[in-house]
DNA sequence: ACTAGCTTGTGAAGAAATTCACAAGCTCCC
DNA sequence: GGGAGCTTGTGAATTTCTTCACAAGCTAGT
């Protein structure tokens, strides 16, 4: 199969969510035009991008909501749970703990780990914080499938290598600092600095 | 000048952040390939990113590390400081208020705003959370550059709408939902939903 | 059963981004 | 001063991504 472009995979998403909207309020068929407008694109990128993995609509009528839903679901690997971790349970580890919106879509923390001893033992979430040097022998295991990273900069490649020795193949990671991970391992940086600095850039040379 | 490609502007970022740690470290010199290697991309690539602001290095020897970090912080806007309101005192919205990595870069928290009574008057990072209801007059008096917005899905175009009727011109958006604004105004959104799913995404058709 | 009116799926064209490859230019050393 | 050894800057080639444009196919109405 051809190599599937990352911003495929992002729009993918983005319909997605049009799709499960759509199915909340009974609608029963959508068209690429109308995925098209609402995510910003044209029909003809929508239907490229589906056709990369078959053929889910009609001609002349469009597509049917639940069954373009759930092939995208299949698609991005949505039609199971997947077992998360947060390594790191500061501000924004706690808040992504806590955070709803993951449950929606089938990521389910188990586990948060943190290496500061004040915090390991304490709740969150409906968890018990445990102690990062647990963590390696809980990756092998095969608890987890994801890992999150909310550590500060200069923790985060440590805890990279010893997750990923112990065979983890997905991060997440939020540290605001560049990390390195074998070609067999997913790696996805959010670095929010970066991103206000894509608004700084565009701010700055707005009109040239 | 040319139209400068996203991607171009995140790689200057991240060359920026090994500038900044090259010279903390005292390195005066550095190569396009070392920042290619650092980074994960090609000599080449960073050449092409850099020219089309300009020439900052010397043949035969490389680039100034000062210079050029000095030269990346120009092109991104980050020469000054930002103002910068956090939109939804909740729990993302309370860690982003209290990061740290935001005022290294010149971003500066000045207003944190919930709609929520029980959380108007109450104190984050410094600053009493005002009542939404004054984010409108404050936007429009050119108290922010930048408007962060940490709110629930549901009311995210609303506050959107809000502020860009006021004037706000950069918009950074945490909500898990695709927002519209005019033409002349920048929105980016970080949706942690969608970075899982590009992990689960690869996992699930990793060896095609 | 046929026509009118849609919308899909997809090769081909076009645009954009990346990589190649090499001349230009700098420094050091003899 | 001149050659050796680097590394940059940049047109040209290549690859990747997006848009175009239209045949194929479905439905509804007559």
């Amino acid at each position: 199969m051809k190599r599937i472009a990352e911003s495929t995979v992002r729009r993918l998403s983005i319909y997605l969510g049009f799709l499960e909207k759509a199915e909340q309020r009974g609608v029963l068929t959508t068209s690429s035009d109308d995925l098209a407008k609402l995510g910003g694109t044209t029909s003809a990128q929508v239907r490229k991008d589906l056709s990369f993995f078959g053929s889910f609509g009609k001609r002349g009528l469009g597509y049917s909501v639940p069954e373009l839903s759930s092939h995208i679901r299949e698609i991005l690997g949505l039609g199971r749970s997947w077992n998360v971790c947060i390594v790191g349970a500061g501000k924004i580890g706690s808040a992504l703990a806590q955070y709803a919106g993951f449950a929606d879509r089938g990521f389910i923390v188990t586990g948060v780990y943190d290496s500061d001893r004040a915090r390991v033992g304490s709740r969150l979430a409906g968890l018990t914080v445990r102690d990062t040097t647990s963590l390696e022998a809980d990756v092998a295991a095969g608890e987890y499938e994801i890992v999150v990273l909310t550590v500060p900069p200069g923790n985060a490649q440590d805890v990279v290598d010893l997750v990923v020795g112990a065979g983890a193949k997905a991060i997440l990671s939020f540290a605001p600092t560049q990390l390195t991970v074998p070609a067999d391992v997913e790696l996805r940086t959010v670095n929010m600095a970066m991103e206000l600095e894509a608004l700084t850039f565009a701010l700055t040379n707005r009109d040239r």
